[in-house]
DNA sequence: TTGAAAGCGCTAACAC
DNA sequence: GTGTTAGCGCTTTCAA
């Protein structure tokens, strides 16, 4: 059996009332029992059963991530970022996936009506309007990781997708390059529309106008990439460059080229958007849009921790900046 | 407020202990009594309180998962693994990094005396003998994912080290490399240890004499392999094959390559272990020993769930085979 | 500065 | 089948 505060107390002779106060370091408490009481605690060996303990303050010191998915380096910086503010801060971090299949909404009901977690970060797509309804009822602090910050009720960290876009395209431009595809990411995703919003401003700007059939739905996949690579490539026209919404879809380009038998960046060129691990071992190595992903995680950490510690700033929403990583495939 | 059963019982009129055994769907409950509290339940949109659950049976439903790191690909697709079958099973996922700067010890003591999980799955390079007078210890079900199947008083997994290390080399044997160098992993970590016998094992049922120069110590990353490919590649007799203990340290040796001016494989070849998802994509393609990486996480985790559903049979040890994977690159 | 006691939401033994 | 009640380990009033 674990120790407990009754033993403590009765060791020390004093009341269980008084070891739970020395344990927190309660100012009232006289320096000189708290001494022994510690020095006690700590001969037995002695561990908080924080299961009570959150149990009775309504507190609980795990932070629950939930993401879409659970797979690749993206995710994974996310989860480092997170787990290591955590860790200093003596939190710990409960991760779950979403899983497509179950609903978003149900997910996070789950993980903030059972009490389980003190506070949340929520990586999502998108916000849909019941997902916002399931939030807005939260009673505890949450943080969201989304496409775009355009949500005003919660702390919420955001990539700048639109100009990190925009500055690769507006790169391919400025390079002399004319035909300028771009395979964008699912459809209702965040991130997804806001570089393609950015792939499309950086044409206009550069008096370049939009050719619809370069434009290709793609999935974030690295067949999806593949498939719509393939369908660019076949067309009557081809475009001389690609842009492709994430570097997962861009080596989804490389794959196919070497289907096609063709050689990038001479037959056609390519550019990403996360600047993934990978993509510097691409050959050639893989222009795209650096995204400090760690940095998404810690700061999400950071931000919810400071609310579930009291912090009443007013709502933030945190945009990460992109740079320019060029490589050699454009 | 959340909704609690008193209320329900309120409504229902019969007393908590009531309801408490319908949500439970305890058999002695009325149908028809148990069927009304499930709508009201329902209506009230009711969730249990976790806590106070597993504080009362001293069970908790969350699966602690202890990792060295949480870093690259590998460890993702652990998380992934064993999130997968917790999903399904109705477990939550916890997820800590020891952070090397913290003992091992420490982090699993923080996790198992405080109640807070009931179940752990813990990843370690090596079963040290403080650890293990802690594990002998616990009170909760455990599950080891580790380098080497030495353990006997806990279930666990590990990779198939030597023989997927032997595999690789006796390739290289009979494909007629005679002068084959290793960079190895970090030298109190066991998978690294057990790949090292395999490539010991392998070289002398090849009647291939062992070369002490050959073997580099390394640490498992990128710069660890560079640095070990530019010792070896500098000997006034480098070898003409390089096996890294693990493929980030034989991306290491891609990055030397590109340094030194050298090509893959005609100057020198390279082998790497893991096969991990970015190796399919270097110019030449690595050939590596393929790790069922996620699957180390489904077993560990679907093992550690019969244990904390009341299995009781004797202790597993499995271990997962590798595959050889032959690319470009040697 | 300390102690007594209530109570958090739930389960489980025991009684009816 | 159902109700009563004790109690899990801890924090937190309220009183002393």
């Amino acid at each position: 059996m674990a120790t407990t505060i009754k033993e403590i107390a009765k060791l020390a002779k004093v009341s269980i009332a008084t070891v739970s106060r020395a344990l927190n370091d309660d100012k009232k408490v006289k320096s000189s029992t708290k001494k022994l009481i510690k020095s006690i605690a700590n001969e037995l060996n002695y561990n908080p059963n924080l299961l009570a303990r959150s149990f009775v303050t309504k507190k609980s010191n795990i932070i629950g991530l939930v993401m879409p998915d659970i797979f690749g380096e993206f995710f994974m910086e996310i989860i480092r970022g997170v787990d290591e503010i955590c860790y200093n801060h003596g939190y710990y971090t409960m991760v779950t996936s979403s899983h497509s299949n179950r609903s978003m909404v149900e997910a996070i009901v789950d993980y903030m009506s059972k009490g389980i977690v003190g506070g949340l970060i929520l990586m999502t797509p998108l916000v849909e309007d019941d997902v916002k309804k399931t939030l807005a009822s939260s009673k505890i602090p949450l943080v969201v990781i989304s496409g775009k910050s355009e949500l005003q009720k919660w702390d919420s960290i955001s990539i700048d997708n639109f100009n990190g876009a925009y500055s690769v395209v507006d790169y391919l431009a400025e390079k002399g390059y004319k035909k300028i595809a771009h395979i964008s990411g699912p459809q209702k995703n965040n991130d997804s529309i806001q570089r393609e919003l950015g792939y499309r401003q950086a044409l206009k700007n550069n008096g370049i106008e939009i050719n619809k059939s370069w434009i290709v739905t793609g999935d974030f996949t690295i067949n999806g990439g593949q498939a719509a690579c393939e369908t660019l490539m076949k067309l009557e026209n081809p475009p001389e460059v690609i842009f492709a919404s994430n570097d997962m879809m861009a080596i989804g380009c490389y794959v196919a080229a070497r289907h096609l038998k063709l050689k990038i960046p001479v037959d056609f060129a390519v550019a990403g958007f996360d600047d993934i691990f990978v993509s510097q071992f691409l050959n050639p190595r893989l222009t795209s849009v650096h995204v400090p992903i760690y940095e998404l995680g810690t700061n999400a950490a950071q931000i919810l921790i400071n609310r579930m510690n009291g912090n009443n700033d007013p709502i933030q929403n945190v945009k990460i900046l992109t740079e320019l990583i060029v490589g050699g495939s454009c």
